[in-house]
DNA sequence: CTGTTAGCGCCTTCAG
DNA sequence: CTGAAGGCGCTAACAG
């Protein structure tokens, strides 16, 4: 390995422009109001091209105390399948303030993420943003009060910080009015764990919805499954074989969603010609690619990490209520049709075509 | 705002314990050699832990010339659905050497590359690794000359920098032996675009993989579509259609599987009972929650990351030959089994749950 | 309009 | 075994 050799200095620039270093700097941030001569600025330039110069950032925020970065700290977000998103929505408008994002992963224990928000302070972050996959609260060690932090997907006891959450109950009225304003009247909803944050919220949506269209309540089944595909095509099944089949079915995540999919096809019917299907999450590489895609409610995860730099780079956490719900954006695809005039057969013949 | 009150220094620290800042640094970093005693080594650490300090690691980057960060450079990667495993496997690395990843997205104009990737570098970070999400040639701009670069999933002309790909050609006979192995002769490649070099060098590996097991080259059928699931629905119907359909079913990536799956479910057909199939890509969220779960070979994402971090940080990145290929993952799952033992029939009939 | 000087917080050679 | 002094590269009063 070679030793690279020294990088250029703002004094080497000087020395080269034959002025003195302040100049430098003045000229590089371009200070208003310090009245440099276009002369002096322009020799300046041309030596800092010339030697290739670039100002040493870390020195910069040393003297500026500022470093013009953020920690993104994620719970064991390493494979999660929002990550990207969330950190996409943070880097960009990060980027966009001239900010850079530090990123850490660690495992939920209360040490490690102790551990890992104190190297992200060591390491001088303006800010912080915690972020999880699955909406849930966490345990915060006592650290993250040396820094401006904001939750995002995730709550802590008493709100202490405060937190992004996705806007799940007008998300579940979204979902079922697709459906509603399709035509549909027998819906069923197949949702996910029934312990869940989210799923007591959509479902809370989802009922919501019904009653404000004037929908009786009994024509409108809910089950309970686990998020899981397998679960989205048991309870399909379940529903199939029901006395009154539904014409459309909201399911508890786009997983699930997929496995009513493959339920509703091995019967021989089609979708949405014979039943429209409406996910939750719009999740990448899936929702959409599905045949035909999916029609389901986008999880904000993007916008949350948008919104959390925005409030840090503002330096306005400190007003930021407790929990502030950021809305979900339904997304109509051709899973979601009129319904058929009249009723299924209860066992459907094999598709031709 | 309440002004964050100054952050106790290395001076405060030695204050308190009544030393002085040189003997601070040396407990602190546990410096070999220096002899002090366990007394004074007690009351310092009993001060850092009184004052809360935690040491400035961007004044010790500027003294050590060395910041234990990395910088991660994404052409495009903001939405991708494997950016998140190329970043972990570069963090996982990084971290278990007392680095950190700074993360930035760009286009992939050149400009805009040029522009990020001196941000990188102003902010001082050891190394950088460039990555992109579907392998490809890249432009670099000439200030990666500056400073260690190793490429992850793409290449540059003339290999002017080291370069890490997936080893697609061994990955194509992976997922043939999958088939082979099951008992499956008649087999598809139902390839995606033709031009790409990852359909090229699959295809290499299928064809090579059949020869070698002694299969007719008249028993396989080659397709090819477009990566998306459409295409994979419509060659599967394709084929189906045909006069001697296959028992297995090679997609050209798990997105083309999904298209294949559908078709079959529509035509009343089983997974694997009567077909067997095989995707690319181990894409998450998408080949493992299939159902039946999908075989399929993992690209190398994530090690592609830990093993250019290893490099950057063991700092033999000049030694690296221009291109490292490196293995994917052959993942067997509950799509693949034995053959039928007689032929389909044309049109199935329905499927009976 | 430009240069001098004194930090920012830490590391390290060299004395003692 | 411990401390003093100078430097890493940049900024910011304050002079001139």
């Amino acid at each position: 390995m070679v030793e690279p050799q020294r990088r250029p200095t703002m004094a080497d620039v000087a020395r080269h422009a034959g002025v003195s270093p302040t100049t430098v700097s003045f000229v590089i941030n371009d200070r208003p109001g310090s009245g440099i001569s276009e002369y002096t600025k322009t020799r300046v330039l041309a030596a800092v091209e010339e030697l290739g110069y670039r100002p040493n950032q870390q020195a910069r925020s040393l003297a500026l105390r500022r470093s013009r970065t953020i920690g993104f700290l994620g719970y064991e977000m390493a494979t999660a399948p929002f990550a990207g998103r969330t950190i996409s929505g943070a880097h960009d408008i990060a980027r966009h303030h001239d900010s850079m994002l530090l990123i850490a992963h660690t495992s939920p224990d209360i040490r490690q993420v102790r551990r890992t928000l104190d190297d992200l302070i060591e390491r001088q972050v303006d800010a912080i943003v915690m972020a999880v996959i699955g909406t849930r609260r966490i345990l915060t060690p006592t650290n993250v009060n040396d820094i401006p932090t904001i939750l995002v997907n995730c709550y802590t006891v008493g709100d202490a910080l405060p937190s992004l959450l996705p806007d799940e109950e007008t998300g579940g009225r979204d979902a079922t009015r697709m459906l509603l304003d399709a035509g549909h009247r027998r819906i069923a909803y197949l949702a996910g764990l029934p312990g869940s944050w989210a799923t007591r919220r959509r479902l809370k949506g989802f009922r919501a919805e019904l009653r404000a269209a004037g929908v009786d309540e009994a024509d409108a089944t809910v089950l309970f499954g686990d998020f899981h595909t397998e679960s989205g095509y048991n309870l399909t099944k379940t529903v199939l074989d029901g006395d009154s089949i539904p014409t459309g079915l909201f399911c508890g995540n786009d997983r699930m969603a997929l496995g009513a999919y493959l339920a509703i096809l091995e019967r021989g019917l089609r979708i949405p010609e014979d039943i429209s299907v409406v996910g939750y999450d719009d999740q990448e590489e899936l929702a959409s690619i599905l045949r035909p895609p999916l029609a389901t409610v986008r999880l904000p995860y993007y916008e949350m990490g948008q919104l959390a730099v925005r409030h840090l780079i503002a330096g306005d956490v400190g007003g930021l209520p407790g929990r502030t719900y950021v809305p979900c954006v339904p997304v109509l695809r051709e899973s979601v049709g009129p319904p058929r005039s009249h009723d299924l057969p209860r066992r459907a013949g094999p598709a031709t075509g």
